[in-house]
RNA sequence: GGCGCGGUGGCAGAAUGGCGAUGUAGAGGACUGCAAAUCCUCGAAUGCCGGUUCGAUUCCGGCCCGUGCCUCCA
């Protein structure tokens, strides 16, 4: 039952107690929606869908609330839209169904609760409202902004003091910030941009009081509204620590009246391609997008979770294939199984373990491939059939082997054809035609990329990626 | 400059105060008309220097290397 997590609040690992083990609450800081998602934005998302399917399994299906947003309200929208052209709600809802849908193909489970950032306008505003009346935000030249000093714990989580902020700041400080570190709660729109009217920023140039939330805000109002002043897990990559989540807290514990706000920070390691900081100038950003087309969404999930969600993680294309070739190997064993009914038995303890253990997924790979192992070495139908029985539990569990194993190796070839080939080669083997045969299967490769494997137990055939 | 993370076999990657998993790659063998798959066997690793200890890869200190955040970022 115990589910263990490194809490990057204390910056160790502790026991999960949640607040009520009747409903755990997770919010995971999701995509801003103006661009395809890349290799790292997956990373995070598998990972914390992992971390989903771990506590439902430990708590329970019914028993856990994850919340994950859509940002649809951002400067970097507003930009794309300029350039584009096109309406900032059509990108907004292009993205996000995109960002969606490769999210499914890596078999993240959709959040019970997926809360856009423009339909909080509301609660933030109301936020804010709190914030002022308290003493913890001001107003100033249209813009509202938190007081850092307001708050003494400010710097709890990112460990980073004021003095030393201040002193490493790359950045010019806006003139009507109060203070270096204040930031943004909500900022005066033009009238192009995408605004709300708000009781701030009444000034000659923005007469209508017209104005955008900052970033922040919406994670603290969404949570307050669905998960509530206080819950359990906060999840997110690891540089949100700073100022992302730091800022949130500020927000949600001071216009709670000093109530906690999130018992378990949570946070990512970052990713390299090819040892090789991913950005757009380097051109070396992977779209999820674009790897789906040519690779399992399985495979991606299972390189994803190979390495231990806090290390950092290293993107190759041999990460890509060994991850393929580990998961043939395991549909390989299944459909050698295929007429061996499992067992119905649960997820074996040790990778269950391993999973409520901070999420060890290598350690969760490393006994899955015991148990594959004696699925393969496995010399009785009763062997079988509950060694088979345990990896398909495992792999429910972690997301991973519940495709039809036969379907895996076919991916997109006409079975109707290939299967007229291979009955010819199967005729030209009984005959001891082997050249027939031979020439037969080649023509198979070249013409359709299928392999052919003769076995004991008849011909089985799959298509080369 | 401030804060943080990492350095384990060729590669990937856990764990651990005393026998260092697992996968992959490699070598040899079995099986096979061939090939693939599978099975059996094998070699191979804790960045450097100190300290604590009977014993350190693990704990502590220093160093080197790599890397992240401090500005939008998963």
């Amino acid at each position: 039952m115990t589910v263990f997590i490194y809490n990057t609040l204390s910056r160790q690992k502790e026991e999960f107690k949640p607040i009520n083990p009747m409903k755990v609450r997770v919010y995971f800081c999701g995509p801003t929606v103006y661009n395809y998602a890349h290799i790292g934005n997956a990373r995070a998302c598998v990972v914390f869908n992992l971390l989903v399917k771990v506590l439902r399994y430990a708590y329970g299906a019914a028993h856990v609330q994850y919340v994950s947003n859509i940002t649809d309200i951002d400067d970097k929208i507003i930009e794309a839209a300029k350039q584009s052209g096109e309406d900032i709600g059509v990108i907004t809802k292009k993205y996000s169904d995109i960002y969606n849908a490769d999210m499914s193909a890596l078999g993240a489970v959709q959040p019970d609760s997926q809360p856009h950032a423009t339909e909080y306008i509301p609660q933030m505003l109301a936020m804010i409202g709190k914030l002022i009346e308290s003493g913890h935000a001001y107003v100033a030249e249209g813009h509202v902004l938190f007081s850092v000093p307001s708050f003494p714990d400010y710097g709890r989580l990112s460990r980073r003091n004021r003095d030393d902020m201040i002193a490493g700041a790359r950045v010019e400080v806006a003139p009507y910030k109060k203070d270096p570190a204040d930031f943004v709660l909500w900022k005066p729109s033009t009238p192009e941009q995408p605004g709300w009217d708000s009781p701030y920023g009444r000034c000659p140039e923005n007469l209508n009081g017209r104005g955008r939330p900052g970033w922040h805000l919406e994670c603290s109002a969404m949570n307050e509204a669905i998960n509530g002043n206080h819950f359990d897990i906060h999840a997110g990559g690891e540089d949100l620590i700073f100022p992302h989540h730091e800022n949130e807290i500020a927000q949600s514990v001071c216009a709670h009246g000093g109530e906690p706000y999130v018992n378990y920070w949570m946070h990512n390691g970052w990713l390299t391609v090819e040892g090789q900081k991913m950005s757009k100038s380097i051109g070396n950003v992977v779209l999820v997008h674009d790897l789906i087309k040519r690779i399992p969404g399985e495979v991606i999930r299972f390189a994803l979770l190979s390495a231990h969600y806090r290390q950092p993680f290293d993107w190759t294309e041999e990460l890509l294939q060994q991850s393929k070739r580990t998961l043939d190997r395991y549909y390989g064993l299944l459909r050698d199984v295929k007429d061996i009914e499992a067992d119905d038995i649960d997820v074996p303890q040790i990778i269950a373990e391993a999973l409520k253990d901070d999420l060890n997924t290598p350690k969760a790979f490393a006994e899955l491939a015991v148990i594959a192992k004696a699925l393969s070495s496995a010399k009785t139908e009763a062997e079988k059939a509950e060694a088979k029985g345990a990896l398909l539990a495992a792999g429910r569990l972690i997301g991973l082997l519940q495709q039809d194993a036969e379907a895996w190796f076919r991916g997109d070839a006409d079975v109707r054809v290939i299967e007229q080939k291979i009955t010819e080669i199967q005729a030209a083997r009984s005959a001891k035609d082997y050249k027939k045969a031979d020439q037969l299967r080649e023509a198979l490769r070249q013409e359709h990329a299928v392999s052919v494997s003769v076995t004991p137990s008849g011909i089985t055939w799959r298509k080369e990626s």
